[in-house]
RNA sequence: GGCGCCGUAGCCAAGUGGUAAGGCAGAGGUCUGCAAAACCUCUAUUCGGCAGUUCGAAUCUGCCCGGCGCCUCCA
């Protein structure tokens, strides 16, 4: 079965075929980390954790960057207003993301560049554009990008099909451009560039990269110096970076290379909050932190994530979420069923429902990265796995052999609460579970019942089960 | 003004020409000391509205209504 993926460049959705396989080279962009990323953010993250994860399933070896946006606007500025350099106020929120990152399971990517370790080599890429003559220095000493010498500027973003908004940026730029198209790949340093830490020199004068200049510079760096390549396989982000941000990468990369720069390039849909967009702006942002002190677990918010196609707005909604985390719960009490009924056998003999829940999965997972329809596999095929399970129609053996895919598949989507349980905890229930079944035994249903609430109350569900009483820990 | 996306049960959400997946919530049942979990049964003759194309449309076309996004260094 081919994998399949929308590719924005087309408007399709088209076989993947990486430049190289099993080589997969994916570079996503990251977070601005000037404050706190936001789950809005985050669901991009997510989606692009998705996409390696299951390219991964498929035995791509992938290559994952991802760059930390440490210099831009809003960066100087509000190092500007802390009195730190960029250097220092970045520094925090990095490592804030990276906490963030591990905290909804994000698998790290094998890079995470910054932009102003980077320098170097986006002078450089200045330097060759405008030895190509696709870009000039303004009066104000800035190097522009010259759209207009580039044939083919705004095909990512069908740009020849639209119109501007009147006036909607040609008077009201600062800088001085040769047309209002073109776009800033080094600004002139200024006074506060200087006292944040934020001017470079370049041949061709003292300042800071434009925003776009990194992403290129970066991406063509690392895939170059590794592989030798100049075209990334795929490159992901939210839709809100198809223009200009997409497009001018484009244009710089493949002005200075006259190479491909990306194969397939892929948009994740925006998080809406009471029905628009989650974004800094309108003051309605809600952090990973956020959702941690509310107690909701990670694979919740995965579970909601991937609950819709990530090419569809989704939005966030108390509702929503607590129907994630009931669904998830599911899996996890599955999980731990097939657990016991293995009871560490090695797998013999694998059950044919599980063979059609792989054949489910992968088809939704290949239709474009359908996780909702992936989703639905997999809950088809709980229901089936509960019911064999009640009738012990599959022997140690095979429970085993379901665990594996089951497991191999949930790395893909890695939905599955985990509730990490201290040792001391453990044997204060243990104990607690003792005193209830006498309790029991001896009729005092009052009393037993009085064990369970005091247990409920630090978060343990007890559940009476055939074999004995069996607890488990309520996630977040 | 230009470009684009979306509107499916109480909620979330698949389905893009062949007669409505899945999850949550809800109702009844089995099991249980009671619960919990799990399983079984039920829950949209109907897919924003109106026309049209077709043997057949949630799916295609047109118009209308409603929501969202991009065109601003916003994931």
């Amino acid at each position: 079965m081919v994998l399949r993926l929308y590719n924005t460049l087309s408007r399709r959705v088209e076989p993947f075929e990486p430049l190289a396989p099993p080589r997969v080279t994916l570079y996503t962009c990251g977070p601005t980390v000037w404050s706190y990323a936001h789950v809005g953010n985050f669901r991009t993250f997510l989606f692009s954790d998705l996409l390696r994860r299951y390219l991964e399933y498929r035995g791509y070896d992938v290559f994952t960057v991802m760059n930390l946006t440490d210099v831009d606007d809003r960066i100087i500025k509000a190092a500007g207003e802390a009195g730190t350099s960029v250097r220092e106020f970045t520094d925090r929120f990095a490592e804030a993301f990276f906490e963030d990152r591990d905290y909804l399971r994000i698998k790290p990517a094998d890079l995470y560049p910054r932009a102003t370790a980077h320098i170097e080599h986006m002078i450089a890429l200045v330097e060759q554009l405008l030895d190509r003559g696709l870009a000039y220095r303004g009066e104000d000493g800035s190097v522009y990008f010259s759209v207009g010498a580039f044939n083919g500027y705004g095909r990512l973003s069908r740009l020849d099909t639209r119109e501007l908004k009147p006036g909607a940026r040609v008077s009201s730029d600062e800088y001085s451009k040769e047309d209002a198209r073109d776009f800033a790949l080094w600004k002139t340093a200024s006074t506060l560039d200087e006292t944040v830490g934020a001017a470079w020199d370049a041949p061709f004068g003292r300042g800071r990269p434009g925003w776009h200049l990194e992403c290129s510079a970066m991406a063509l760096a690392e895939i170059r110096g590794r592989f030798g390549i100049e075209t990334l396989d795929i490159h992901a982000g939210g839709v809100d970076l198809v223009f200009p941000h997409h497009e001018n990468e484009i244009a710089q990369s493949e002005g200075a290379t006259g190479r491909p720069f990306v194969r397939c390039w892929m948009h994740g849909e925006f998080l809406l909050i009471g029905g628009t967009k989650m974004s800094k702006r309108f003051g309605n942002t809600l952090t990973v932190r956020d959702l941690r002190e509310e107690g909701v677990d990670p694979a919740s918010f995965r579970m909601l994530v991937f609950s819709t196609h990530y090419r569809q707005q989704l939005n966030l909604t108390d509702e929503a979420l607590e129907a994630a985390t009931e669904g998830a719960q599911r899996l996890a009490e599955l999980r731990e069923r097939l657990g016991r009924a293995a009871a560490g056998a090695s797998p013999d003999g694998v059950p044919r429902e599980v063979e059609q829940l792989e054949r489910a999965f992968a088809e939704a997972m290949n239709d474009d990265l359908s996780a909702p329809n992936a989703l639905a596999a997999v809950f088809t095929f709980v229901r089936v796995a509960n019911r064999r399970l009640d009738e012990g129609a599959w022997s140690a053996g095979e429970a085993a052999a379901v665990i594996e895919t089951f497991d191999r598949i949930m790395e893909v989507l890695e939905v599955v609460p985990r509730a990490e349980v201290e040792d001391d905890l453990t044997a204060w229930v243990a104990e607690r579970i003792k005193a209830r079944q006498r309790a029991r035994k001896a009729g005092d249903y009052a009393a037993a019942d009085a064990i369970r609430d005091e247990v409920a109350a630090c978060g343990i569900d007890l559940k009476d089960t055939p074999e004995g009483t069996r607890w488990t820990k309520r996630a977040g």
